[in-house]
DNA sequence: TAATTAATAGAACGTACGTTTAATTATGGC
DNA sequence: GCCATAATTAAACGTACGTTCTATTAATTA
């Protein structure tokens, strides 16, 4: 056989993404091999080859897409003003959102980064510090207007990163605690981090 | 050739575990062949299987060994009398440094937990939700006493701990912050996480 | 309806993997 | 110095991997 009844570019090209990112998210890059993954798309694993050149490739291109996603997901959800108590409960708030709604992109994105070559790797690490330095800024311009109480910036903000991405090991959604009170709790959390008034 | 001059079964058990770690640390579990680790260790890959009779075993030794020194050095450090804020600032200090002076085997254990078996799994889990009470039970005493003012135990004990095990991503012993310096200011950053006074 | 292009299947290639088996050499106790 | 045993090598086994090649069929265009 060849071209199957219905076959469509666009479709497959989509179920091989999300198909990956759900084997990938439960077994790790270098465990899921084409064949199983053109399995669970339901296609042979040549046909994966006219969509992206290497394995590796679809990894980066999984990758790249989550990175820019959030960043896109940011400037959207950024307020136009406010001050740095604002600024930080809107940035915890859309990170946590984001990334319980990508659970499989986010596993990925944080497990899978030693499977990219070099120049791959530092491309999807400046998305990732261009995407830091946003909280960075918020952690200085509260620190500057005696908002907040830090000791250290940049290691704040890792800190703050750390717990708010960690929220996607443990919560389940549909479980005891709904997204809303998570973020909700995070957010308190966080803003007493910074010494800021609740 | 065959047994190697000054050849010794726990010296070289303890090159394969390290060099385990090391590679595995970077590479990831399922990148590193036994081939390659047995490079490293200067032997070939059939003598690895003296010490280990499967890589899943080799693994799995590693994690627990690592998971039973956490333990351990909780244990150790953990003071016999003293207020929730003195206990918890304990746990921080202590998960800091134990983690820093074993980034490898630190890395290997929060990635790799997929590719153990189910039950080996299990096992490992267990141990680290005894490591994980620990904190709990520390938050609610502390909690209970009015000294920390917390929303949800189990919600805050597990971002507090991806906080602090957050730090060996970023940690690089010997550049800008010493060990002490960032424990101190994870310790005071946790204190206001929980709401007690700085 | 004929020609072109898009989307796939099926088979194969060379390589690397985890593991096993058998032979071989070094070490330590008598 | 002999002997049991500890430690290791060298070679091989079967399997699975990422990838490529070629043929074939479905959809689209003219």
């Amino acid at each position: 056989m060849a071209r199957t009844a219905g076959s469509d570019g666009e479709k497959t090209e989509a179920a091989i993404r999300a198909a990956a990112l759900r084997l990938m998210a439960r077994h790790g890059f270098e465990a899921v091999s084409m064949r199983q993954l053109a399995g669970e798309v339901g296609v042979q694993a040549a046909a994966l080859y006219r969509y992206f050149p290497t394995k590796e490739d679809l990894l980066y291109t999984l990758m790249r897409a989550h990175m820019e996603g959030l960043i896109a997901s940011w400037e959207a959800a950024r307020p136009a003003s406010g001050n740095a108590a604002a600024l930080l409960s809107a940035f915890v708030e859309n990170h946590i959102r984001f990334h319980v709604a990508r659970r499989h992109s986010t596993h990925v994105s944080n497990m899978e980064l030693r499977s990219l070559s070099h120049e791959r790797l530092t491309h999807i690490l400046r998305l990732r510090g261009a995407y830091e330095k946003e909280l960075r800024q918020i952690l200085r311009s509260g620190a500057d207007a005696g908002t907040f109480h830090i000791d250290d910036t940049a290691l704040t903000a890792m800190a703050i990163i750390q717990m708010i991405t960690g929220v996607i090991v443990w919560f389940r959604p549909g479980e005891r605690l709904s997204v809303e009170e998570v973020a909700d709790t995070y957010h308190t959390m966080t803003l007493r981090l910074v010494g800021a008034p609740a």
